[in-house]
DNA sequence: CGCAATATTGAGGACGATCAAATGGGGTGG
DNA sequence: CCACCCCATTTGATCGTCCTCAATATTGCG
C-alpha cells in the first residue's frame, strides 16, 4: 500500500566477497513456534547437526551486505541460488501491478528463503539492517541432500514451520481491528532476541512503519494511528519511533481475544 | 466471520472402514502452480513414482467419509496422522477466542493436511463435499521415509508448493476491493477441474458462500454483494447460487492489475 | 546545524461490517 | 409429482473504520 524503496544499489555492488568461508557453527536453522507463546528462550530452534554444518560451510557462499535496503533478488530473476540468513534483518515484498506492495515476510537469523518457482524467483527481498546471508546454489544443496539425507530432512521441517507461520499470518491479518493486529505484530516481534531486550521491556523495530504497515495490510497513517491507540492504552511508550517500551502483559490479554489455542496452563 | 458449521457428527461415526486398501494408482500428489497460468492440463502435477505409491498403499488406511460438513480433526487434539485427500474437497479453518472463523485452505485431491505443532492439531478441518482421505500414521510415513528418500523428496515439494500458495493467497487476501478479491477466487477454482467445465465455461462452487467470504476475509453479505457486482459487470451470470457461468477473458483482465507477476508471453 | 527522509496528526469520503428482513433453492414427505 | 419447509443466499439501511490527500513535526544523518 505503500511506494517502493529508492533501490539504492544491487547485491553485486555492495556485498563484499570475503576472503574466507563461513564456519560451521554460523550455521543454524531458525524453527518458528509462533502458535505456542514459550518464551523467548535465549536462542531455541537450532536445527543443524555438525555434519549438516559442515556441508554447509562447504557449499555456502558468504554474501556480507553492510547497509540497509539492497535486494538481494527481484521477482522475475533467475534463481539458481537459495539464501539462509545468518546475521540481520530481510524483508520479503510482493509489487502487485497497480503499484500496491506487500510484505510476505520478515526474514531473522536462521532463515532460509529465495522461493523460487520454474527456475525464477517470485519476489523481491532485501535487507532492512546490514547482514551476513550465505547463498547456496539449488543444485549443491540438492546434490548434498543425496549425500546427508538428514539435512533434507531439516529443511522439511524448516520448510514446514515456515508454512505454519505464514498460516498464523493469514489469521492474524485478517483481524478486525489495526489495533489488535498492530499488538499482535508488536508481540511476534518481542519473541526475537534480536530485537527484544527483555530485562528493561525494550523493543528495537528495524524496519519502517512503511514495512509494518504493508506487512498488515494497512495504510501507513493507520499504523501510526494504532501506535498512538497503544500508548493511549498504556499498552506501550514510545521512546523514540523505533525503540518502543512494552508492557507484555498488558499486550497479550489485548492480544487473547484473537488467540488461536487456548494457552498451555 | 461467520456461525461454525453444525457439526452434524464425527468422522469416527460416518466413515466407512473400507474392507480393503487403497490400490496404488489411487496416490497421487498435487503441486500448485497458481502464479503462472499453466493451463489446466486435465490432471498435472502428478508427482509420485511407483514405488512411492505402492509404499503409500502400504501405510494408508482409507476413509471414506460420504457426505459434506463432517470434522476430521479439532484443533487441540492429538496429531498422529497427515492425511492425503484422493477424492473431494475439504476446508482447514481457524477459529479465533472472539467466535471469528478463518479458512485457511482449501484441499483438493492430491493435498496433504494435517498441520500438526508439538503433536497436536492447530486448525479443524472438515469435508466440503463426500471425500476419500488416506489417513498416514506419522510414524509410518517418517519411517518410509528412511526407506524410500525420493518420497520425502516429493513431500518437501508439496510442501514448498503449499507455501508458495499460501504467500499467493497473502497477496490476494490483502486486495483493497472485495470484488476483485472474489473474482481472483473464481479465476483460481477455474484452475480446478474437479470444479471447471472448461468446455461450457461453467464453474460449480462446492462450499456455501460463508466459506468463501471466510476464506477472503470479508462478510458474508459483501461477497454477495460482489457476485452481484461481477454479474453487473458482465463477467459472470448466477445459473444457481452455485453453478456460475464465467467469462474467462474479462476476469483475467480485471485481475491483471494485481497480478503478482507480469503473464509470460 | 541544516536537510531530507520518516513519522505523526487532521479532515473528508468510501468501503465494508452489522443488524434486519425478504427471497429463493434444495430436499423431504405426502 | 407436487407442496411445503428450512436454510442458504440476497437485498436494504445504517454506522464505524480505514483509506486518501494534505500538512506538520520529528528523527537521523552529513
Amino acid at each position: 500500500m505503500d511506494n517502493a524503496s529508492p533501490n539504492l544499489s544491487t547485491v553485486s555492488e555492495v556485498a563484499l566477497p570475503a576472503s574466507s568461508a563461513i564456519p560451521p557453527d554460523a550455521f543454524r536453522m531458525r524453527v518458528a513456534d509462533s502458535w505456542t507463546t514459550r518464551g523467548p528462550g535465549p536462542q531455541d530452534g537450532l536445527l543443524l547437526s555438525e555434519a549438516d554444518r559442515n556441508s554447509l560451510s562447504r557449499i555456502g557462499i558468504p554474501l556480507r551486505i553492510p547497509t540497509a535496503g539492497v535486494p538481494i533478488y527481484h521477482a522475475g530473476d533467475k534463481a539458481r541460488d537459495v539464501f539462509l540468513l545468518l546475521e540481520g534483518i530481510v524483508r520479503v515484498t510482493h509489487l502487485t501491478a497497480d503499484g500496491r506492495r506487500q510484505v510476505i515476510a520478515f526474514h531473522w537469523p536462521g532463515d532460509l528463503f529465495g522461493m523460487q518457482e520454474q527456475g525464477l524467483y517470485i519476489h523481491d527481498a532485501q535487507t532492512i539492517t546490514a547482514c551476513l546471508v550465505a547463498r547456496l546454489s539449488v543444485r549443491d544443496l540438492k546434490a548434498t541432500f543425496l549425500e546427508h539425507p538428514a539435512l533434507q530432512s531439516h529443511v522439511l521441517i524448516k520448510i514446514l514451520s515456515d508454512l505454519r507461520e505464514t498460516q498464523h499470518n493469514t489469521v492474524t491479518r485478517s483481524l478486525p481491528d489495526a489495533t489488535i493486529a498492530l499488538a499482535t505484530f508488536l508481540l511476534a516481534c518481542t519473541q526475537h532476541h534480536e530485537l527484544f531486550d527483555a530485562s528493561q521491556d525494550l523493543l528495537t523495530l528495524p524496519m519502517p512503519r512503511s514495512d509494518i504497515a504493508d506487512y498488515i495490510g494497512a495504510a501507513v497513517e493507520t499504523i501510526s494511528r494504532a501506535f498512538r491507540a497503544l500508548e493511549h492504552e498504556g499498552l506501550i511508550r514510545r521512546i523514540t519511533p523505533k525503540t518502543i517500551k512494552v508492557d507484555l502483559e498488558r499486550i497479550r490479554s489485548r492480544c487473547a481475544a484473537t488467540a488461536p489455542l487456548s494457552p498451555p496452563p
